[in-house]
RNA sequence: ACCAGCCUGGCGGAAUGGUAGACGCGAUGGACUCAAAAUCCAUUGGUAGUAAUAUCGUGAGGGUUCAAGUCCCUUGGCUGGUACCA
């Protein structure tokens, strides 16, 4: 058994003492920059998580480095953000203490699982060098138009007397007291985030995100092309402006919804007669989080606004306006035109509070021909609740299953006509309408007629009260049977397509959201959705109601936090100038050594109460102004990280030209998934704004971003302090090493997925170390590789490079057992054998490998030895195992020779016992021959 | 509710449309030992059979194909993210 203490300490010290990893600017090196999200240090410390993903990381840049790159792998502290700020004003110690000895601790089990980092260009996000860059940056933004100040809303929370992001408000409750909060307004900076949504979205191109990464980003920028219509309000000189995707269903509209923060309810107050009810609604509202607020589960509310009506400007048809919270102020224009016919959500409104519905399009079934012929007509269905079934007419080999149809007869309705038909066919006579379904728009052909018809069918679902039923009227060639089945039935056996969607509609309660030809709808008669687009835009345009309009779910990045513990926001406040920025010289504005960090009662940051770093002279006019004693979120430092890593070091600017231009960008990236929306895309955004201003040579910071799965618990729930789950890497290096856990985390699984932790396992790996470092024994003097090894060797080069390549760590090391079990087969294996085994496994175990190779004189040390090439040749076996197939399935196997020919395999193949009887009698109708694989018989 | 992803033995997981379950864990039996640990050897998806072999089997139901864990449709469950996005 080795001693994984001892050989971990030695190589870690020669690492470190000789700067192996180091690495500078080599332009005679292609360079490859491995990074991973950094930590934000807390007082846990790591768990085997974080092990797992850093330690992939540093499989990749060791890979890499052996295969002749210069390596930049970096680490370093992401320690702004109020877990800290919070033992600060417990301990009523300076944060700056607490961030230090969480660093210590990371950075400590860090260094035990030896990864390859490059400590030299270690730095912290709260390092005053560090955030002065941080906060001349946001003066870039600033100069640019991009920062301004706005009115924005914040949950606040009363107790604590601090803001509270969505996440930390929940429910409407304080997650910290568990008091209710509120909103609160307050004038915050704000970035311009939206303004680069469609370069955004654009940038994708350039990078190699995964799909999934991308999908979550342009759904997050949302961008949506429309048109925004006004609505006049009846008896006012104002409109109410509206964004729709659907403005081809304006004359659907039955109602407006404005959202409760509205401005127009406080403008028209004067004239709203239920004011009192719309205040309490309000009221109500601003207690609800947006996800509570959007949660579609949950009933619809609302109230109508009474003494205010909107004009439809298409029709000016008068029409209510309600308020609701499905409406959001923050997207859009605030207001909607609701369509119940043809919007989900619309639609579960209408329904509730009994609202009109219009249906602008229908469905088109069937397939359209030239010369048809118009009928109105009719389907419906009758339900009996009793034994949940519907009734069916079952017309055989001529037609199958239907529902009860017919042709309207003039002068009748077709609610007359459906009542009609059900009688006649069925014979049933007490029943009750329950609901018309939408109506559908039917081509066919009638064999018996010669004739194609375009019919406009109507759909109703009645309900059968009681079972009386008279005799059947029906004509002579009418033969069928009446059979009630269940849904069931009907879904798998109604195959006409008029049918099927008619049943569809009356069984289900969703808006008709689908394509189709527009009703009741004027101009656009007769067209589908995309023409009545173009259509209604043109006529919006020129009739001077509406535009096309694009519209983004991506909001302006709220850059204010009213804390202590974050980068200032260098901007001083004059009452003569306004705003005005922190002269260049004065950076960085250095958050003040003070004895209590309390949130004050207004809601301003702790900053607001320390007078004499407040009270300023302005830089302009040198009058008294003062400090914005708000700073930035913790999104900031991380927003450029990467480009520090590159001369972490430089006074004076972000990096030097030379950095910059040499490591360029990101070429792996390795984040969580929680990460691809937000921190990713404000990196994205700030690294183009850096680039547009001409700081950085490159438009997109990253070029592939890989997202890993976490380590869960023993018992699959995650890993949680709560939960008493947790796994600390320290208890695990202590007992089986470094290398075993490293080698383990790796093998787990699929790097991508969710796994749980299983010490077992971990016990398994460092048994596989152990019997690599017990292949000592067995080293004999011959040279090169033992021949029957030979092909193995290369295959397994083959496989582990390319895992690795392909992230697919788990495959890579089983691979090398599969190798080491080859090994423990042979008498006796050579130098070359064992090195090259140590060689591809070091990536995985770099202590216990450098070890090895040292002590039996293997080579070069292994951090300085390129990675090991295959032979193409040498990767195929000479004979194969030819699989025989009967109709797919397994019956026969065979060794042959690499080269077989078809011929000759298919003659093998015949030529096998088990495979004669399984033929034996049969025809053989056919048969596949995939060379180097397999044959398959088919026989009948 | 929406979006994305996932579902394979007792467990973690392998499988360019071509032998399902590689590799590891666990379990069972055996060797070594006074004994245990460690180590080594053998077996290990279910059912039937001494065996050869047969048969079932990748959440469920259909389909495409000579051949489906893999592709298509429908559906259930789990996980993550979120925004009723008009």
């Amino acid at each position: 058994m080795y001693n994984h203490e001892q050989i971990e300490k030695k190589w870690q010290k020669y690492w470190e003492e000789n700067e192996t990893f180091k690495v500078g600017i080599d332009k005679n090196k292609k360079r490859f920059y491995m990074l991973v999200e950094f930590p934000y240090p807390s007082g846990v410390g790591l768990h085997v998580g974080h092990g797992r993903v850093y330690t992939a990381s540093d499989v990749q840049a060791r890979f890499k480095k052996a295969r002749g790159y210069n390596v930049l792998f970096p680490m370093g502290w992401d320690a702004f953000g109020a877990p800290a700020e919070q033992y600060a004003i417990k301990n009523h110690i300076h944060p700056s203490e607490a961030v230090k000895e969480n660093i210590e601790v990371f950075k400590g089990q860090m260094k035990s699982l030896g990864l390859s980092i490059d400590w030299s260009r270690e730095f912290s996000t709260t390092d005053p060098e560090y955030y002065k860059l941080t906060q001349k940056q946001f003066l870039e933004f600033y100069k640019a138009g991009l920062a301004y100040k706005a009115e924005k809303e914040i949950n606040w929370c009363p107790n604590c007397k601090m803001g509270l992001s969505n996440e930390d408000a929940q429910g409407g409750v304080c997650e910290r007291c568990g008091t209710e909060t509120t909103k609160k307004l307050k004038n915050q900076w704000v970035l311009k985030m939206s303004k680069y949504a469609d370069k955004l979205i654009d940038g994708l191109d350039d990078t190699d995100f995964l799909d999934k990464v991308k999908t979550a980003q342009i759904n997050w920028i949302g961008k949506s092309i429309g048109a925004s219509v006004n609505f006049p309000i009846q008896d006012t000189e104002d409109c109410l402006e509206v964004f729709t995707t659907r403005c081809d269903t304006l004359f659907g509209v039955t109602f407006m919804v404005i959202s409760p923060e509205h401005p127009y309810i406080e403008k028209y107050k004067d004239r709203i007669n239920n004011l009192e009810e719309i205040r309490k609604y309000q009221e109500q509202a601003a207690h609800k989080s947006e996800i509570e607020r959007t949660d579609n589960t949950k009933e619809k509310t609302g109230v109508v606004l009474q003494g205010l009506k909107a004009i439809n400007p298409v029709n000016n048809q008068e029409i209510p306006i309600w308020v609701s919270d499905y409406v959001l102020s923050t997207y859009g224009t605030g207001a909607i035109m609701a369509v119940p016919a043809h919007d989900d959500r619309d639609y579960e409104f209408a329904k509730k509070f009994n609202i009109p519905m219009i249906q602008v399009l229908e469905e088109e079934t069937g397939q359209k021909k030239e010369n048809e012929t118009k009928k109105n007509s009719i389907v419906a269905v009758l339900y009996d609740d009793q034994s949940n079934q519907y009734l069916t007419i079952n017309w055989h080999e001529n037609g199958g299953r239907l529902l009860i149809g017919g042709t309207i007869k003039e002068k009748e309705t077709p609610l007359e006509c459906a009542i009609r038909e059900i009688k006649e066919e069925t014979g049933y006579t007490n029943f009750e309408l329950v609901k018309e379904g939408f109506k559908i728009n039917h081509h066919y052909y009638a064999y018996n007629k010669n004739q194609y018809f375009n019919i406009e069918c109507t759909t109703f679902l009645f309900k059968l009260n009681s079972m009386d039923q008279q005799a059947q009227q029906l004509d002579n060639d009418e033969k069928f049977d009446i059979e009630w089945v269940s849904k069931d039935v009907i879904e798998r056996e109604i195959k006409d397509e008029l049918h099927q969607k008619a049943f569809q509609y009356v069984t289900s309660s969703n808006a008709m959201i689908g394509d189709g030809i527009h009703i009741h709808s004027d101009f656009i008669n007769g067209l589908n959705k995309e023409d009545a687009i173009h259509k209604m835009l043109h006529f919006l345009e020129k009739n001077q109601i509406g535009k096309q309009q694009v519209n983004y779910r991506l909001q302006d990045w709220i850059f204010s936090r009213q804390r202590f513990w974050g980068e200032p926001i260098p901007m001083i406040h004059c009452d003569d100038c306004g705003w005005v920025p922190v002269p260049d010289e004065e950076l960085p504005v250095v958050l003040p050594n003070v004895q209590a960090y309390e949130p004050t009662d207004t809601g301003e940051s702790p900053l607001a109460n320390i007078t004499d770093w407040v009270n300023v002279l302005c830089p302009k006019c040198g009058k008294q102004a003062k400090r914005e004693t708000d700073t930035m979120p913790n999104w900031a430092g991380s927003s450029w990280y990467w480009l520090r890593y590159m001369d972490p070091h430089n006074e004076n600017e972000i990096a030097s030209k030379e950095a910059l231009d040499y490591f360029g960008k990101v070429d792996l990236y390795d984040g969580g998934m929680e990460h691809a929306t937000r921190h990713l895309l404000y990196a994205r955004f700030w690294n183009i704004f850096l680039h547009e201003q001409g700081f950085v040579p490159n438009s997109e910071p990253f070029l592939r971003r890989i997202s890993h799965g976490m380590i869960l618990g023993p018992n699959g729930d995650k890993m949680s302090k709560s939960k008493g789950n947790v796994v600390n890497p320290n208890d695990m290096i202590k007992a089986y090493g470094a290398d075993a856990l490293r080698t383990y985390e790796m093998f787990i699984g699929d790097y991508s997925k969710d796994a749980a932790w299983n010490e077992s396992g971990l016990r398994g790996c460092h048994k596989f170390l152990n019997r690599v470092w017990n292949l000592q024994n067995k080293l004999n003097d011959n040279l090169g590789y033992t021949k029957k090894l030979e092909t193995i060797i290369h295959k397994t080069i083959k496989k582990v490079t390319e895992d690795i390549d392909r992230l697919d760590y788990n495959t890579a090391v089983s691979a090398l057992m599969i190798l080491l079990n080859e090994y423990e087969k042979e008498k006796s294996i050579t130098k070359e054998d064992y090195r090259i085994i140590i060689q591809l496994l070091n990536p995985f175990a770099p202590h216990i490998t450098e070890e090895i190779n040292e002590i039996c004189s293997l080579g070069d040390l292994l951090c300085n030895t390129p990675w090991p090439v295959y032979d193409s040749n040498k990767v195929i076996e000479e004979t194969y195992e030819m699989v025989v197939q009967v109709n797919g399935k397994v019956r026969g196997k065979v060794e042959v020779e690499r080269d077989t020919s078809k011929e000759d395999m298919e003659k093998l193949a015949l030529d096998i016992e088990n495979v004669k009887n399984h033929i034996e009698g049969k025809e053989i109708s056919k048969v596949i021959v995939v060379p180097k694989k397999l044959v398959n018989i088919v026989v009948k």
